[in-house]
DNA sequence: ATTATTTTTGACAGATTATGTCAATAGGAA
DNA sequence: TTCCTATTGACATAATCTGTCAAAAATAAT
């Protein structure tokens, strides 16, 4: 997976963006995701919260990598973390050593 | 500020070593945070989140530097977001990209 | 144009989570 | 023990999240 392609886009716009590709209505996705219509829109619009859950199951009914979305799942509530922090750069590098970190050192 | 010396203590056991360093009791520092005993106590445990308003007048009150304390708080929030996901550290590296993007294209 | 379909918006109640207060308990030092 | 400090848990309240619904707005179809 390469980092470029998916920068700029939320996963709410990402998800928009495939549904209209597969031209399905939000009826419809709704209804394979059994959640209410309105929760749906919100979701694609950034005003309500999705979940690992629900993105999973998007990936399947797009057919599209369930990793990318993932990834932008995630990124999107690190963004949310950071908005407007000037240090937010920094958090990010200090996490990712971090991340690194405990990777190297984790349990078996 | 160097990252290294700063990427394994969370904000919690970094905020308990500079009150320890500085003798001054959780009774003590709650008062001038104007909060409970208790709060302070899990704050530094990670048992109860902090607020910025609150590590800023710890950075005050330490005398340590406030970029430090909210790089560490920061992390701490991103860590937590991103806990036990195979795919964190990629989301950073995403996240990384974004935020130099929108520090390149911000309004003025 | 008007009808049908899709999408958005806002209000609402219930569930979940966060927060502050307090008291009891535990731990350590004098 | 006594004193000071720190931890834990219970509780009420506040804030946030979540799903449901209906009305309004936007878009497409006939």
């Amino acid at each position: 997976m390469s980092i470029g392609i998916m920068s700029t886009k939320t996963i709410g716009e990402k998800l928009r963006q495939l549904r209209e590709e597969n031209k399905l209505p939000l009826r419809k996705v709704a209804a394979l995701l059994d959640i209410d219509v309105a929760i749906l829109s919100k979701m694609e619009r950034g005003e309500r919260k999705l979940t690992k859950k629900v993105v999973l199951k998007l990936a399947n009914i797009y057919k599209y990598s369930a990793d990318n979305l993932l990834v932008l799942f995630l990124c999107d509530k690190i963004m949310y973390e950071i908005q407007d922090e000037d240090l937010g750069e920094k958090a990010l590098e200090v996490a990712e050593k971090r991340v690194k970190y405990l990777k190297a050192n984790k349990k078996k």
